[in-house]
DNA sequence: ATTGACAAAATAGTATACGATTTGCAAGAA
DNA sequence: TTCTTGCAAATCGTATACTATTTTGTCAAT
């Protein structure tokens, strides 16, 4: 079954017109410069690059399975919503998809891993900006799974982070404070360099029950 | 933010002509009649259905984006395979997503939940046919996460068994025989009758962990 | 003023058409 | 024979063009 000669093997496929939409739309959906409802014109993508209808609709196409987009019959796609339900379920999902990989991850953890992270808790510390925070936050999780070697399961991680920053981005750090964070980012990391993989997955999953209820309590302030 | 009046609420979308081909080719895809590496010829599923090209490349992207075809620039679109390696990567996953479901389903089971289940078990035990064997367990898991009420976390894990299902349909259940996932199956639905979320989750998760190590014993000998 | 009907404009969806790239095959050279 | 080389056919990718549906704007009747 295994076949390295396959073109689909390391294959970055070659790009197509529609490769510049998809990325351009996605981006702009998910730094939150296409808010939710948003509707998306064929016409006025396609000029605005260049191109003919069929590569946008196929870019559209693209982001509606993944869930960023919805298409109506004769009326085209706007950029979709999540309701608060479905933000906190995305937020269970994190916990089930985090969770294995630091559990996957913690006994393949070297030295050289724990000191880039700690070295990253330490700038964290340090940075006043609001708008750090949280590009050091995603980045700190992701330096804790890596070392599981699951691409997969990496990705999917990642694609939940970005749809859930459409919605926190602002909200978790602002509201929270760093307080809270900044300790249980330590515990879960002691936990890691002690190899106390049961601890860092209780660790982990604290920290993101903890994250899950002040969304929550922000949602109900009315989003 | 919530907001029942907004199209995309209930919206089962109306039908486009690339609706019927995408449901085609997907559900010929998992069910193996289209094996990996087979060409996807545009002009020939356009003709097929009656159509032009252009909703079959929309068909072809969608199924891209869920990682069911691939496409070369300028030589279109093959069936997408999973090496050995991505096949045990995607068990991993499951573990987590199916966890995770049980585990915030097993506290909303009612009596009706247990008598079904037992119901299907029972049935299990009795049918012959091993191509009933596989679908009797599909089903299974699905009525142990079904109370979950996570239909994002659902959807996942029905997406993760239907690609599975497209590589192991058959040796999972001719090679390992009925005893081990039966007396398996018969451990979890007890711990949850029991009401006893960490047994439940643990035993699930030696099940999934045994179909592993069956899988990866079945993919060395050279499937 | 408000509503209803209808025409006009805008937009979506898809077929057709065509240039570009790849593939298959045959003929000739090593 | 085996390896090039060069068409010809097949196939892809996308622009153009046309139809169908929805939205918008206008005007008359209430």
């Amino acid at each position: 079954m295994a076949n390295v000669t396959h073109p689909q093997a390391g294959a970055k496929r070659a790009t197509s017109a529609s490769d510049p939409i998809y990325a351009d739309i996605k981006a702009r959906i998910l730094s939150g410069r296409l808010p939710p409802a948003t509707p998306l014109r064929q016409d006025e993508i396609a000029r605005s690059h260049g191109v003919s209808k069929i590569p946008v609709r196929e870019a559209l196409r693209r982001l509606e399975v993944e869930n960023l987009v919805v298409f109506e019959k004769n009326k085209g796609a706007t950029v979709r919503f999540y309701t608060e339900t479905e933000i906190l379920q995305l937020l269970d999902i994190r916990i089930a998809l985090e969770c294995r990989a630091l559990e996957l991850a913690v006994p393949n953890m070297i030295a050289a891993d724990f000191r880039e992270t700690q070295a990253l808790l330490r700038d964290y510390a340090q940075k006043v900006e609001v708008s750090e925070w949280s590009r050091l936050n995603v980045q700190f999780h992701q330096m804790l799974y890596e070392p599981c070697g699951n691409r997969q399961l990496l990705a999917m991680i990642d694609d939940l982070q970005q749809k859930l920053g459409q919605y926190l981005r602002l909200l978790v750090t602002e509201a929270t404070g760093l307080e809270r964070p900044m300790r249980e980012h330590q515990d879960i990391l002691s936990a890691c360099m002690a190899g106390d993989v049961d601890a860092a997955v209780a660790a982990l999953r604290a920290h993101i029950e903890a994250t899950k209820k002040e969304v929550a309590a922000f949602l109900r302030r009315g989003a």
